[in-house]
DNA sequence: GTACTATATAGTAGTTAATACTATTTAGCA
DNA sequence: TGCTAAATAGTATTAACTACTATATAGTAC
C-alpha cells in the first residue's frame, strides 16, 4: 500500500468510526474498488469486481454499502438518484436546490449561472448543457 | 389563455415541427401539465393529473412523451436521470462531464467550480453540496 | 372534404434496478 | 473469551420504466 492509498484508507475508517459504522471487510473491498478507479461503477459492475476478491459477497450488501458510503459522504452517486425521475418545463434560466430530507426541489436563478465558465479541458467535446444546482436541508426540515 | 401561455404553446410547437413531431392532444395536455408547475412532477403525477383532463391516456404515452420532450429540449429531467445508478469515491475535487450519446461520465477539474458562489437567496437552507456539470457529446462519439 | 400513410396511442405484458426480509454471522468491546 | 448490536448472504419482492401489438389519428396530398 502506498502512502495515497494508506491515507485514503485512514480517512475512510475515520468516515465509519464518526458515522459508528463497523469496519468489516466487505465495505474495505467495497471501498478499495471504487477508489481504485475513474470509471464511476454502477451497483452491478463493483458486485461483480468484489466477487472476485469475495465470492460469497451479495448483491444487496454491495448496494447497501453503497448507500451507506454516500450516506456517510464516502462516496458520491454520479448518474441517476434512486429517486424517481421528476421533469420540468424548464422556462426561463433557472437553477435547482434540493433538499435530502423531503427530495423538495426549490427553483431559485442567480444570473451568473445561466452561462458558467467553460473549462479548456472541455473544448474537445460538444458542449449541450451546463448545470448548477445544490444539495442540502431546506428551512422547512431545518427546523425538524 | 394569456400572452405568456400562448408564446409557450407557440415555442412547442415550433420544437415539435423541427423534430417532426405531430402535435396531438396527447403532447398538448402533457405539456400544459408541465409548464403550468413548478413542483417538478415524477411521470405517475404527470400521469395522473392528465387522466382528470383525457380519462383514457395510458401510463405508456405520459412516459413515453416526457422522454420525447426531454429530448427535443421541450422539457427537462432534473431528478434522476433513467439510467442506473452510478457511484464515485469523490477523491479529490473533480467535476463531471457525461456524454450523453455512449453514457461515459469523465472527470475533469476547474478550481473555480471547487467552490462556487452561494446566491443570497438559498441563505435560508443548509448548502451541503454544490455542484457544476456538462452534458454533451464526447470526442469519440463525434467522429461517428 | 376524402383517402392515404407514417406516426402515435391504449392497454397490457415484461424487464430490471433497487429494496426488503430473515436466519445467520461477526465486529467491536467489556 | 463471551456478549450484543450491527452487518451479511441468500432470496423474495417491489416498483420504475420500457416493450409490444392492435387500433387510432395527425398531417398531407388530392
Amino acid at each position: 500500500m502506498n502512502i495515497d492509498k494508506e491515507n485514503q484508507f485512514f480517512e475512510f475508517k475515520e468516515l465509519c468510526h464518526k458515522s459508528d459504522l463497523k469496519i468489516t471487510p466487505q465495505r474495505v473491498v467495497i471501498y478499495e474498488i471504487l477508489s481504485s478507479t475513474d470509471e464511476h461503477p454502477s451497483a452491478e459492475t463493483v458486485y461483480k469486481k468484489a466477487r472476485r476478491i469475495m465470492p460469497n459477497i451479495s448483491f444487496d450488501t454491495v448496494n447497501r454499502t453503497l448507500n451507506t458510503f454516500s450516506d456517510i459522504g464516502a462516496a458520491f452517486i454520479v448518474e441517476g438518484t434512486g429517486d424517481v425521475r421528476r421533469f420540468d418545463a424548464g422556462l426561463g434560466n433557472h437553477q435547482h436546490f434540493k433538499c435530502v430530507k423531503c427530495k423538495r426541489i426549490i427553483d431559485f436563478h442567480y444570473e451568473e449561472f445561466d452561462n458558467v465558465h467553460r473549462p479548456a479541458e472541455l473544448e474537445k467535446f460538444d458542449i449541450l448543457k451546463s448545470t448548477v444546482y445544490f444539495e442540502g436541508i431546506c428551512d422547512v426540515c431545518k427546523k425538524k
